[in-house]
DNA sequence: CATATAATTTAGCATATGCTATACTTGATC
DNA sequence: GATCAAGTATAGCATATGCTAAATTATATG
């Protein structure tokens, strides 16, 4: 058996400090699910009037029951209402969360397009890394667009 | 109480199509971790001589707990290998999957730089992102790269 | 207006990640 | 070789997302 010459190595130092980087809040995951519920929610209530769990569900490929959940905890986050077996509304910080995140969608979409990303490819990739997107990224992102256009 | 005019509205139509994009597999989550853990593994083993659980729980800013139930669930996906008590080794998948991450990260990273995002922000960034960018974004951001050095 | 269908809710389960508190093992030091 | 600190494991808990099956409500249709 080896004997195991353990490194002291310094053991904080970058270590702290890139714990940021890695999976930031924990919660972070959360708060994607959250964005994107918040977004398709005023999507479906201006192309189609209202949001139901139904519509909800078929968009994100999961379950009613799923949706119904995950409704409930963006409930008690204030970002949505809904009384039983009725639609789903969202409060103002709701809708505050989903024009922002949809501004930021669009413009990640958009930028993935003029890097020469096939649509299909940028829609598909825009959904997984706009929750991603810091401002300073988000500014590059605009001057890219500026200078290209 | 206001009549509910439903609209008929084609209900699958984009709507399937649509669900891809959103959290396409479901496991998505579980495979961003996956691949945040051997990367930082393979790291841990190439500057220190060795994976230890508390090595991972500081620089992933998690408790060692957490760290040694993802480390079963990555043993289960035959992707880590360890001992009770001992340090931790990939398999031959394990370090595929860590090379592979490693080069899309650096790669996504450099994109970045070059797209004018400051280092400290597009090092968080790159570690959000890195999980969703497909081949496709991968082509096109290596053709900026070489268009713009 | 009765009823069938569609939508929603509830119950109960599973997995993944996260925690604190506590017990145990290992390696280093005296 | 006994001891102690560091590292690891186990127990038990919480939350979030996901599912199927079964019960309930609402809407539309006859």
């Amino acid at each position: 058996m080896a004997t195991r010459t353990r490194k002291i190595s310094t053991p904080g130092r970058e270590a702290e400090s890139s714990a940021n980087g890695h999976r930031r809040t924990r919660s972070d995951h959360a708060k994607e699910i959250a964005e994107d519920y918040v977004e398709l929610i005023d999507d479906l209530i201006t192309d189609q009037g209202e949001a139901r769990a139904v519509d909800l569900a078929k968009h994100l490929g999961v379950t009613q029951v799923t949706v119904t959940k995950t409704i409930e905890r963006l409930k008690r986050e204030d970002l949505v209402t809904s009384e039983p077996y009725r639609s789903i509304f969202l409060t103002a910080k709701g809708k505050r969360m989903a024009d922002f995140t949809r501004q930021r969608h669009q413009l990640v979409l958009q930028f993935l397009l003029d890097l020469g990303v096939p649509r299909a490819d940028a829609e598909v990739d825009a959904e997984g890394i706009e929750h991603h997107i810091s401002p300073k990224t988000l500014e590059a992102m605009k001057r890219f667009m500026k200078r290209s256009k």
